[in-house]
DNA sequence: ATCACTGCAAAGTCTTTGCAGTTCC
DNA sequence: GGAACTGCAAAGACTTTGCAGTGAT
């Protein structure tokens, strides 16, 4: 069985000594049950009415993405996409036709920052990498 | 000696069917001088002052970079960096506190692109990928 | 009780667009 | 001459911010 996904969004907010409130559980919640990145207007979209403004929601990810919990993913659409960090290294496939996108995966990210550090001359750590494939899908090809 | 970088720009902008103009050679002429990529306000800031009006020089990036001139480079700063394409592989490395910046060569792009087409299910090709490293330089990590 | 968080509205950035005039081929 | 290009000003899209009120711990 996989391991579970529902209501851990809680403990997350806790260990990152965020408060628990009702817009950040939502944003949460809907990002663990995502396919797919999504965008500030995707995830309020998602939301009930009132449940988080739109303010709130980017003080939310930008809260989340700097402890980590969240990634910024950057497609070039004009907005930016997030997802919940997840164990797996994984990257994506975006059509620039639709704008579809497939994951990727690719284990060797790890291997890559660390190779990238030790020929740096003046870097001294790095924190995070960013890696996205831009092409055609099979329907936008024809 | 190295290939001669001086005066090129006439002939590409011929070569993808572009009208040569004042505008659009001012700005392949900064950005084939530029040591980093750069940004529309720096661009416009190296050009003198009513060659390149802002607007323009928006349409002349999208332009050179739909013909693949210029390649269009993601920091998440919130603002879009660009540089001319280059024969060679690399990519940037960072740093999250003062951005400054260091090429990454990165010799197997090529064979990463070729590996993830191989292994998409909807894709039929890739026309191109971003590679960011973000980290700490060992001045801001102190 | 306190500090973090939120909502609302306004402002800030970056980028695109409409249109009339100009320029390259 | 005509299509492509440009400048100017305005609009558009995304994101941030100030401030006062609310809520989690």
């Amino acid at each position: 069985m996989m391991t579970s996904n529902k209501k851990v969004s809680p403990t997350v907010l806790k260990e990152h000594q965020h408060k628990v409130t009702g817009p950040r559980l939502a944003v949460l919640d809907i990002l663990s049950k995502a396919k797919e990145p999504l965008t500030i207007k995707e995830i309020l979209g998602k939301t009930k009415k009132g449940e988080v403004n739109q303010a709130t929601a980017y003080r939310i990810v930008n809260a989340l993405e700097k402890s980590g919990v969240i990634k910024r993913i950057e497609w070039q659409h004009g907005h930016a996409h997030y997802e919940l960090t997840s164990q797996r290294d994984h990257h994506h496939l975006i059509c620039l036709s639709c704008h579809r996108t497939e994951d990727v995966e690719h284990a060797d990210a790890d291997k890559m920052e660390a190779q990238v550090l030790r020929r740096s001359k003046s870097f001294s750590s790095i924190q995070k990498h960013s890696l996205e494939f831009f092409g055609l899908c099979k329907s936008c090809q024809k």
